[in-house]
Parts: C-alpha cells; structure tokens; sequence
DNA sequence: TACGTTATTATGTATATACAATAAATGGTT
DNA sequence: AACCATTTATTGTATATACATAATAACGTA
C-alpha cells in the first residue's frame, strides 16, 4: 500500500476538518502546498478535494481557492426500494393485492400532475402490499397509458405495478413529498386500522425524457419508519 | 468548448441506458474501446464511469468490466436544515421559545441512544420553533453534557440549541428516522392542534469521532411536507 | 477616486504513461 | 471431472505535463 492514496488522504482532510484545524469557513492551502506536504502529485490532492467539495465540505472557487463551508448543509439519503424488497428485506413474505384497477379520465389534479390533457385516459390502480398476510401499505397510483401503453398487457396481478415500472422505465426522474396524514375511510379499511391515526405517506410523480409516466401515493401502516444516516 | 469532456460523455452514457441501449444487466464496453469510440483518453472515461457507478447505475468489476446494475435503486437526497434557515426560506420571520429547559439525570432509552452511563447528567431543552409568530414545529432535545460543556454557557434564547450545535460541532454523524405519529397532549398543546392530529416527526442522534452529543426528536406541524427529488 | 484593462493565480480538465489489484479464464495435474 | 497454479484482461490509481477557465489583484488612465 502505498502512503497517500486519494482516498488516504480525503480521509486525512475530513479529519483535519472534523478536528477544527481547518475551521468553518477557513481558507485552507492551495492545491500545490498541500500535494507537497502529503508528498503527492496535485491531481491526486484534486481528486481528494474535489471529492469532499462535492459531499458539500468544501467550496472552491478558481482563483480564489478552497474554503471549509461556512454553513454545513448535511443532507439523509433515503433508499427508494421496490416495495417487495424491501418487505423481504425485513425478513417477511410479501405478495400483493389489487383493490381496484380501471381506466379513466383523469382528475384535475392528477392532470396537473402528469401534465396531461383533458381527454387523455389514465389507469387507476389501487393495491394494496402484505408482509405475512398483513397489510403493509396502501397505494394509489395514475398511470399515463400514452407514456406506457404497455401496461395494458403487464401481468399485474403478478407484478406489483410499483415494480413493472421501475424495471421498463428505469433511472427515471422524480419528484417525492414525504408527510403523515390521518386515515380516512378508504385508508384505514385498507390497513386495517382506525380512521384518523397517523399514517406515514409518500407521494410520488415520475418522468423520463420529458414524459409524464406515473404518480402515486403510498400510505405506510401505522409505526412505520423511515430510517437513514446523515 | 472542447467537444467530449468527462461531462458530455457521462451525459451520453446516461442517456444511453435511459434510451435502453445499454439495458438493465448488460455489460457495456470496455474502457478502452468507450475511449476510442468517443476519441478521447481511457482516464477521461474513467471519470465518467466512475462517477455513474458512484451514483449507482453502474457496477465494475475488475477484470469482470462494467455493466448496468439490475435492478436500480434510486435514492431520495434530504437537506437537513438548520430550522432557523428552513423557516426564512419558506419567506416567513423566525423565531424560537424554549419550554422548559433543565439539568437532569437520563431516562433509560435517552441513555441507550446517547450510550450513557447512569450518573451521567444531560440538559434536557423544548423548545418551541415559530413561524410569523405561529408555531412550526416542537422540539425535545437532550444533549450529553461531557461532550460539549459549553452548551451550558451558550445564549440559547438568542440560538437555538439545533443551530448552536450545528456550529459548535460541524461535520458529525448521525442517525435519523421519519415517522409519523398523533398528537399526545404535550405536543398537540404545543403546536395549538389536538390531540391525535397526525405529525410527521424526525428522530435524530448525532455523534462525532465516537462521542455522543445529543438527540432529539422534532414534531413538525400538521400539514408539513418534506420534498426532495430521485 | 473611479473605472476599465491587463496580469496573475488557483482550480478544472485532458492526456500519455506506468504500474497495482482483482477476478476471470486457462491449462495442467491428479 | 476436480482441483490447483498460472496467465490474462479489466479496472483502479498515481504522475508529470499541458493548457483552459474563472476570479481576483494590479495597473494605468481619465
């Protein structure tokens, strides 16, 4: 192993950082000092610090140099999984039901949403994801059958919507809005739960390439969690 | 302009695998022929492979090469913060109050998050996160004295313990799960609702180089939506 | 002083080269 | 076939060099 790897030697900056040597907002010295002191070529003293300027640690400004961020913005990222994996990754069964399914036109709302036009038919499909037989959570969805006529003919009973669709449209834009909302009628006789209790909910709108393809909203069974690091 | 930069060139390989025709699973050419094809340096498509695979569309494999991860998992990025800040860009005055503020020995599961021992003192501070002058959200906090003694100097009518913090100890780690929950008579009175509204909460503990400094647990007013993008 | 031009400096990026590290493929031996 | 050692292909990384780009600093003129 050699003595400075990039990698060595961002880990060395974070905790020069870390330590308050390089204090917030502090400028810290040029590239070419610094490669000289870790006793490196400059490109990988770049590539240390491109790498920590980029998690949001540092600012760089051509001629002006490299500062600490003066106000840290720390940012969670949440794995957006397919919902059955992430049923089997909590160690239970997990299988799906369709409430309902149909095709209609579409709601202002969802029109909004899907930038879509008046007579344009959406797919409506409500289902509803089990872990051991127990409801898991409830999810409304719009589809934009111009976006994906294949759906049509998706087996769906067999593969959640949810699912179909991140493997036919993969990589795909999105927009997504965290918040809890008490149960209502529909929700809480899906979950087998009470109207009015808390339930967690994320809404989702997706798109590729400038096409509207599907927004949902997915109610999570009361004492659900949402966990990640910062 | 030169006209393939390690940019460009990522771009059209992201392009590539949304249009499928790098499909989900395939293996992609290697280096070399990429360099070649876009007539620029190995180490320039070496950036940008790397930088896709960073993300988590790619998976490379010495020797094995490179292919397009199967089943694509796609993160949601949250900005956490300083509530101070969130309140002001949303366009509103900010302001804090705290509740109750005191010294205290440590409750079980308060010790168990913060790895304390059982004579050790935490402070204990609620404090009240306002908006135009209505409440935002309702904090409780509890912070490990023997990791920053100054808090108990700090001005914290003036800064918030959350913002404090956030300057005193930059750059720590932490943990943080979203959930939502119904009002209890505390929280409901707090944040002038009723009991059993549904409450997106944020559970956080942070910790720096294997010192616990403090969790806390924030209920955001019903109504609030955390937004972010795939 | 104020303002516009020029020089300077730090970072950004591309390249050719070299070698390291890993995992697959190959081949030989039992 | 099965197992082990060897070769080979591919990515990972470091380096010296060169030039581009952006922002500051310095300078000169009105």
């Amino acid at each position: 192993m050699r003595p400075h790897t990039h990698n060595t030697i961002r880990e060395n900056m974070l905790s020069r950082i870390q330590s308050g040597e390089w204090a917030l907002g502090d400028k810290i010295p040029v590239e070419t000092s610094l490669a000289q002191e870790y006793g490196c070529a400059r490109a990988t003293v770049n590539r240390a610090l491109q790498s920590l300027a980029d998690q949001g640690l540092l600012i760089r400004k051509r001629k002006g140099g490299t500062r600490v961020c003066k106000l840290p913005v720390r940012y969670a990222k949440f794995e957006i999984p397919v919902i059955r994996e992430h049923v089997e990754a909590l160690g239970s069964v997990y299988h799906h039901k369709i409430l309902d399914m149909k095709l209609s036109s579409s709601t202002a709302s969802i029109r909004e949403r899907l930038r879509l036009d008046t007579k344009d038919k959406v797919l409506r499909v409500d289902t509803l994801h089990m872990a051991d037989g127990h409801a898991f959570a409830y999810e409304e969805r719009w589809i934009n059958i111009a976006a994906v006529p294949a759906i049509l003919n998706a087996p769906l009973e067999q593969i959640s919507a949810n699912e179909w669709l991140v493997k036919e449209v993969p990589f795909s834009n999105g927009d997504v809005i965290f918040s809890a909302i008490g149960a209502d009628k529909t929700t809480a006789k899906a979950l087998e739960t009470h109207i009015g209790t808390a339930l967690f909910t994320v809404e989702r709108t997706t798109w590729s390439l400038d096409e509207f393809i599907t927004t949902m909203k997915l109610y999570y069974k009361e004492g659900y969690q949402l966990r990640s690091r910062l």
